[in-house]
DNA sequence: ATAAAATAGTTGCTTGTGCAAACAAACTAT
DNA sequence: ATAGTTTGTTTGCACAAGCAACTATTTTAT
């Protein structure tokens, strides 16, 4: 009986879809040896050598100490660099890191695949969409 | 513009959103002095007092370690007790528990308010329900 | 030129969750 | 009845993310 109240609460039901789908993230991933999130800030980092950290955390809507983290993470890895640049610090992928590349892109489209197999590719671009929409709205950066 | 790409991917979204919707539900609920997971647990036990943990981890949709935690949390709080029977446990709100009650469904209400005020009623309980269908897609419980 | 404010990043700590292995109780089949 | 299997719970560990307070640099205003 409470159930049915669970599944109409948004907390509820986001959370157990970020359980699930992270999960599925973190599996697909596990190939580059990296989490997901490290996988998704080396691809900003492709994406754009050279940015601040302030920049990568705007991207993937990360707070600055997680950000910190992950790099430090993928520094020890040898798979970026950092240049301290004032107050701001640039990251730049290595060579190693560049490496990687095709790999992360791989298991980037894979998780897709999965997915979309499952509740099928039309319904899943378009929640996709609807929950992108929804964060925008949700996130109010005071 | 690989932001674009960012959120054309389920996993990027939905965890942005549990980020977000998560925040607002610890505002919301820590009125309570629980965390948002603590509250509902507590709400399954008024709706089915003496329920084992294994009924609750399944309802929450939780894994037993989880659970094992979230209760102790609650009976080091004096709001539940545990009744050990056999393998099982079996899991009563006190009275302190119950006095509860109200202000977590206060809580429960105000949160469901608050973002449906903010991306529209409408709009908030279809995205709910679309999530809660993928995610019984999803979570093939093998 | 210097004090105050703003900005970028870091560090210690906390929290929620899961995994894997352990443990304990209860069935099942011989 | 007893050995093996299944089931429910617990425990040690790890990890991702955030908060709050801090440091360091840069900008602004006087």
């Amino acid at each position: 009986m409470l159930e049915k109240y669970l599944t109409e609460c948004l907390y509820f039901t986001a959370s157990r879809l970020d359980r699930i789908i992270t999960k599925m993230a973190e599996d697909e991933f596990s190939k580059t040896g990296l989490s997901p999130t490290a996988a998704y800030l080396l691809m900003v980092v492709y994406e754009d050598e050279g940015l601040s950290q302030k920049k990568i955390g705007e991207t993937l809507y990360l707070k600055p100490s997680t950000v910190t983290r992950t790099i430090d993470n993928l520094v020890r890895k040898e798979l970026i660099n950092k240049e301290i640049n004032g107050r701001t610090t640039l990251i730049y992928s290595t060579n190693k890191g560049k490496e990687l590349s095709t790999l992360i892109h791989e298991c980037w489209f894979s998780l897709r695949d999965h997915y979309s197999s499952i509740i099928g590719k039309e319904d899943a671009d378009e929640i996709t969409n609807k929950i992108s929409k929804i964060n925008d709205q949700l996130d109010i950066v005071d």
